[in-house]
DNA sequence: GATCCTCGAGTTCT
DNA sequence: CTCGAGGATC
């Protein structure tokens, strides 16, 4: 008979044995004992516990998986953000971040970095409190994530509790991937179930990790790196980024064993050349290398720039290239009756999804490319998202392929098509009889950046529209809850959120009611234009093509456009009755000259802010009388970037415009001056 | 008339 | 994001 003090004894040293197991196993790659006997002491310690349920303490082995699902995940704030890295796609680009940052550091020797993987997988944050993993987060847009706590306490090669000295706060931060030949396994085992399968690991690590139910997550084959620290407290941490790993290796916590030392820009380059050489024989994803200067007393002197450190640079891999063939060119029609090539093409992996579809754009395009139907094409998913044919590989043409013929006739609604000699876009000539271009009109103008309708998407737009429920957007406002529930995937719940919804775009502004309607070549800033040059709908109405021109940016053309678009009986029926059926907007306030601190200076905004959102930012810009635009060039005053800025930000540099992070754009908009 | 700057329009996949 | 083209500027 064991008395109480022994089992409690007993417990803890299984707890050890298994925590010493799962370290060396997991962290350490290394095995001390066969699978079996680890299955056999598990056993125990359940057996006891089970028992013995005041025994049981949250750090247990046995606790990984925590009990019932979440509703919805708890919002994080990050205490110390999760920042991003600039990328770099050439070796110049390598060279140049290491020039800036010797001279910053007026370092003339060459600079020691640590070279790591960049594993293509989830990036998130470990909290341990006196050594117990207390909160895990996501990194979300790097200000906020998503508490998935429940969910990170599954993956095995995460302690629950750090080994021997570590800091009373420790916040790790590291990836979450899933292994490849986990990733197979697991798709292997789906499909034989005729289940869904994920298109690739980071999507599988993704999808796992954000599960609301952490049994669901445990049963992934989940892992985890750490690579860098949020928050410390009560630690002497080493001053090097490699000694710092050595040092999250000794708590128990797994890194990447790829991590290396290496000299100078040179060491940079010749570690990316070998990872890219091995990188199909890894056993994890990685989409390029990471370069982190090694001190972390250079770190600190480096700093930031718009939330990315001087100090570290993420260098990619080129993107994905893959040989398909195209089956077919089909002309989609677009709004404004644009008939667009699109290549269908036999479906191919590349970039981590599996393309199907690639613009062709138009038959520019079509002819410089010479692209023919049944050709062996270079699909590439560039930089970003949108795959693009890249080239033909004429060498491999069936003798005899047809070339691309654009259609003479609509090919929705059998319309003429007509193509200006000196334009590029062949357009559909069925205008509103079109029910293509019908469908496109009403996206359009349902569109959040429009009348923002939301719940009015594709599928139910096309469905109003075969079944002759809307032609013209002001049917719209006369649609019934009775009406839409008959439609598929619709529901009374969701009839009567859309029918609300719609209710709601009654209430809209001048500006977003003026780019809702569509006019050919008047967007969001056109449209803007004119309601600040007009005030009131009736006197754009009144105006001629002479009086439409005086507004900026406004030439012949598009002067041209908006007096033809209201002179057409039917459009401006359904502009009356619009107003009609209740669509109205408060006067356009006329901006005061002396409430515009921001006038005549130009700003373009890049990448995600986390705190006011694009829209708001350039909002009340414009409140304070800036310009916005979307393209940076020598007259940008300045460039806001973000969280993960891209091109914009790199041309921004080589351009030399002036850089503003979030937390200086917001100091000018609280102050209303510009920085000097 | 040339050049630069913007804007508009269309697009992929999950 | 990219391309094409309208508008402004020199």
């Amino acid at each position: 008979m064991s008395s109480a003090a022994q089992r409690r004894a007993q417990v803890a040293r299984l707890r050890e044995a298994i925590d010493q197991h799962n370290y060396r196993y997991h962290v350490l790659d290394d095995p001390s004992v066969p699978d079996a006997e680890y299955d056999r002491l598990m056993a125990q310690l359940r057996a006891l516990e089970a028992a013995h349920p005041d025994l049981i303490s949250p750090d247990s082995p046995t606790q990984r998986v925590g009990a019932a699902p979440l509703p919805q995940f708890a919002n994080v704030v990050h205490r110390v953000p999760m920042l991003s890295l600039d990328n770099a796609f050439a070796d110049e680009e390598v060279l140049a971040f290491d020039r800036r940052a010797r001279e910053r550091l007026g370092s003339a020797n060459e600079l020691v970095y640590a070279a790591e993987p960049k594993l293509d997988g989830l990036a998130v944050t470990a909290i341990y409190e006196r050594g117990q993993l207390t909160r895990a987060a996501t990194r979300g847009d790097g200000a906020n994530g998503e508490d998935v706590t429940a969910n990170l306490r599954t993956i095995r090669s995460v302690p629950l509790a750090l080994r021997g000295g570590a800091p009373a706060l420790l916040e790790v931060r590291g990836e979450v991937f899933m292994p490849l030949a986990g990733f197979e396994r697991m798709n292997a085992a789906a499909s034989k179930r005729g289940e869904k399968i994920f298109v690739n690991p980071r999507n599988a690590a993704a999808g796992s990790l954000r599960q609301l139910d952490p049994r669901i997550t445990a049963a992934r084959p989940l892992d985890a790196y750490f690579y860098s620290l949020g928050a410390v407290e009560g630690a002497e941490l080493p001053d090097s980024q490699i000694e710092l790993l050595a040092a999250l290796r000794g708590w128990g916590l797994k890194t990447c064993p790829q991590a290396e030392r290496v000299h100078g820009v040179a060491g940079c380059l010749a570690y990316y050349r070998a990872l890219g050489a091995r990188r199909a024989s890894l056993p994890y994803q990685i989409d390029g290398v990471v370069y982190k200067v090694d001190s972390r007393l250079a770190q600190r002197r480096l700093g930031f720039v718009s939330r990315a450190p001087r100090w570290a640079v993420a260098h990619k891999f080129a993107a994905d290239e893959a040989l398909t063939t195209i089956r077919a060119v089909e002309f989609q029609v677009g709004r404004t009756g644009a008939l667009t090539p699109v290549a269908r093409l036999e479906p191919v992996f590349v970039g981590g999804v599996t393309v199907s579809n690639a613009t062709l754009h138009n038959m520019d395009e079509v002819s410089r490319k010479d692209v023919r139907l049944g050709d062996t094409v270079v699909i590439r998913r560039a930089g970003d998202v949108i795959p693009e044919v890249v080239r033909v590989l004429t060498a491999k043409r069936v003798a005899g392929a047809s070339p691309i013929e654009p259609p003479r006739q609509c090919p929705v609604c059998g319309s003429a098509v007509v193509r200006d000699p000196q334009a590029a876009v062949a357009r559909c000539t069925g205008g509103f009889e079109c029910r293509a271009q019908r469908v496109e009109q009403l996206k359009h103008f349902a569109s959040r950046r429009a009348m923002d309708i939301d719940g009015l998407g594709d599928k139910i737009v096309e469905q109003l529209v075969e079944q002759g429920l809307v032609a013209h957007p002001a049917d719209l406002y006369r649609l019934t809850v009775s009406q839409l529930a008959k439609l598929q995937r619709m529901g009374t719940k969701s009839a009567e959120k859309l029918v609300a919804a719609i209710a709601g775009s009654r209430s809209t502004s001048l500006p977003r009611f003026l780019f809702a309607l569509g006019i050919r070549d008047v967007g969001e800033a056109t449209a803007d234009a004119l309601a600040q040059h007009f005030g009131t709908l009736e006197s754009l109405l009144a105006a001629d093509a002479a009086a439409v021109q005086e507004v900026s940016d406004v030439g012949p053309v598009v002067a041209a456009h908006v007096c033809q678009f209201f002179a057409v009986a039917s459009n401006l029926k359904m502009v009356r009755e619009l107003v009609a059926r209740g669509v109205h907007w408060p006067p356009v306030a006329r901006a005061a000259a002396d409430a515009q601190p921001l006038a005549g200076l130009s700003f373009v905004i890049t990448g995600t802010l986390a705190k006011m959102g694009r829209d708001a930012a350039e909002g009340q810009l414009r409140a304070l009388g800036a310009r916005v635009s979307g393209s940076v060039s020598k007259k940008t005053s300045f460039v806001v970037a973000g969280n993960e800025a891209g091109s914009k930000l790199r041309k921004a540099e080589a351009l030399g415009v002036k850089l503003l992070d979030e937390a200086a754009l917001l100091h000018l908009l609280k102050t209303q001056r510009p920085p000097l």
